[in-house]
DNA sequence: ATTTTTATGCAACATTGTTTCATTTACTTG
DNA sequence: CAAGTAAATGAAACAATGTTGCATAAAAAT
């Protein structure tokens, strides 16, 4: 393995090996990007920033990707999907969402609030809950700042 | 006002007359499907319910419902728009939901759960929150007794 | 009954979601 | 390190959904 490699890049390829993906170019770029931006990311978003990837590919990166438990979806109240990084109670059986997550209504982020917990799944007799989400809306701090 | 006319097409009218919108068969149809059901439609469900809507027409009376004030985005987790009578509350400027939304991944049916309370915002510093919005997941009680 | 205002449905187009298949690329093995 | 194998990619193609402009039809007002 080559050990000069700088750490974000180390981190995709340990990330990419760990889950048994192959190292290609798209499936790098698209891990790099979530680690860089730590949010909840459109596929409209990659196909920017990534502009030599075809649109197909990136669909099928995001799904392979969810499927071994690497993102998961993000509920945030719009009708685009988005992807997070899955913190590492994730697996390809299971994906758990313990934080709540905030959409500014003025840029459009999705934003993980890691210190912020969903809450605990309340009593619904003969309802099998799986999962629960806490979707926070509103206006974020940047955007806060530059109204004024 | 013809006084004969069912509890539920008296609704109907009295729901559309409070709110400035003319009667048209499929507002109708649309609103007392939304009676009927007391749960989030999508677009789709209607389409198929009501046969002679034109989905654009469908698609014009969702939105207008909702700038009205009588209809109300219900976050759901899943990537399709639904759409929830409001309550009292809710006004054309102001949409809130203070209750929390049941998704049903086995029949893909969204309840309004009236007696679950979507938490109060968690304090945020320097965020601005307009709503907060939550979303339960897993098998309805209907679901469940089948699977037996 | 007539006018005015609004809703409807068609046409048209953009965006997104999704599958199939041939080609290319990454990994594996000798 | 040179095949061979398995998997990823990108093109094509199509479905579904979202969205607007405009002529016509229908509802409300007069």
């Amino acid at each position: 393995m080559n050990h000069e490699l700088r750490p974000t890049t180390y981190s995709v390829a340990q990330l990419l090996k760990a889950n048994q993906l192959r190292q290609t170019p798209i499936r790098q770029q698209v891990l790099a990007l979530f680690l860089e931006y730590r949010e909840a990311l459109s596929q409209s978003f990659l196909e920017q920033k990534i502009n030599d990837a075809d649109r197909i590919t990136l669909y099928r990166t995001l799904r392979t990707f969810e499927e071994k438990g690497l993102l998961h979806r993000a509920i945030d109240g719009t009708d685009k999907i988005k992807f997070a990084l899955c913190g590492d109670h994730c697996s390809p059986q299971l994906h758990q969402d313990y934080h709540a997550h905030f959409h500014c209504d003025s840029c459009g982020r999705t934003l993980c609030l890691e210190s912020v917990a969903a809450p605990v799944a309340p009593v619904l007799p003969n309802f099998q809950i799986s999962s629960t989400h806490l979707v926070i809306r509103g206006e974020c701090e940047q955007c806060g700042k530059k109204e004024r």
